[in-house]
DNA sequence: GTCTATAGGCAGATAGAC
DNA sequence: GTCTATCTGCCTATAGAC
């Protein structure tokens, strides 16, 4: 799976395609290189050069597409939540029911753990705003709203109990993804989709009315 | 506050007594300097000469008293996990039933994230695993392990319904838990603990039979 | 035990050939 | 656009005076 894309998407003459893959190619080889090595060994124990030497790219080429290690990490993050942003919204435009729609949510969160635990790893643990200062904390970005925003219509529409939307956002998720991360530590003696039913049996629970 | 102690507690003559109060001033000194810097700037971020600064000690000192910088997190963690196993065992021993019991470590959390969001910050956000390898996950640590222990006494007892010991782990805290991490991303807008009673009726709705 | 000064190494970033 | 070689600076840790 490549997810990392090029920002130019226009159709290019011949010539310039070629240099256009190549420079996609190398982009998401160093976002993948990066991704690997940021989620397993971590951010700062991870430096230019072991990008470099798994990337099997220069240390110029690096510094040609990317102005900085910082810029490298917040790219890939980038790429991620919009991902996953998209993956949110598709659920959020089912036109299924509260209760559905949420469920979907946990069990794409555990599908993805599973499928790409480096992806849940880098989002969800690495620390963002250490070496990404000027980031808006993870709940603010676009998966999270939209996850409120779903949380929100349920309550309109009578399938949650009236309350505080944050504390009902936290209530319908935070078991799912305390699982995830306990999944992610090593813990769980099954993998965490397993669990789904049985939590979220819970999760809806503690907030359906 | 003085969280940190002295690994000997025995009393000592007057002389000894003296330098021991010295080691033990400077040791909290540096622990508390290290906590502060840790977990507002990150330990990468963090350079044993930021430490020496604000502690107001010498590079020396920090390295009498520590083999290593990593030695200084593991320490501060140590004291801070211990400290808060110290709590939960409290509340463990309380003879009360689960939903109090379970309540009031809620409420502790809560308590703690507004006296101490350091403390909190440090030891759920810190990716203590990319500086300190060799440490078990978080959750294997004694607060966890006792807090799993109330849950499972309160199964046995048909307090709460019978299901996987994790999964009732993961809902009845979970929520809280995402709570206290949005109080610590500075998304809340009131206090944590104002919001107490609502997330824990929905925790509680989560695994009550 | 505490201090200052410094060694030694490695990381991030750049220059400039091709 | 990609590469190699290199610079510069900071950081951890140590040596050695007091």
């Amino acid at each position: 799976m490549n997810i990392h894309s090029n920002k130019r998407g226009e159709p290019v003459e011949v010539k310039k395609e070629k240099i256009s893959r190549r420079n996609k190619d190398i982009r998401a080889m160093i976002l993948d290189a990066a991704l690997d090595l940021f989620s397993t060994r971590g951010y700062f124990s991870t430096s230019v050069h072991h990008i470099q030497k798994q990337a099997g790219v220069s240390i110029g080429s690096i510094y040609h597409h990317f102005k900085n290690k910082e810029a490298i990490a917040k790219a890939l993050y980038d790429d991620l939540v919009a991902m996953m942003g998209q993956s949110m919204a598709e659920i959020m435009a089912s036109g299924e029911n509260s209760e559905h729609r949420l469920k979907a949510v946990c069990a794409h969160l555990f599908a993805l753990t599973e499928s790409s635990p480096k992806i849940m790893q880098y989002i969800l643990y690495a620390r963002h705003r250490e070496f990404m200062p000027d980031e808006l904390p993870i709940c603010s970005s676009r998966p999270f709203v939209i996850i409120q925003d779903m949380v929100r219509e349920g309550m309109e529409r009578g399938e949650l109990r009236q309350m505080n939307l944050t504390v009902a956002s936290a209530s319908v998720m935070g078991a799912a993804i305390r699982l995830i991360y306990l999944s992610l530590d090593g813990v769980l003696e099954k993998p965490v989709s397993s669990y789904l039913d049985e939590i979220w049996e819970c999760s809806w629970k503690s907030v359906a009315v």
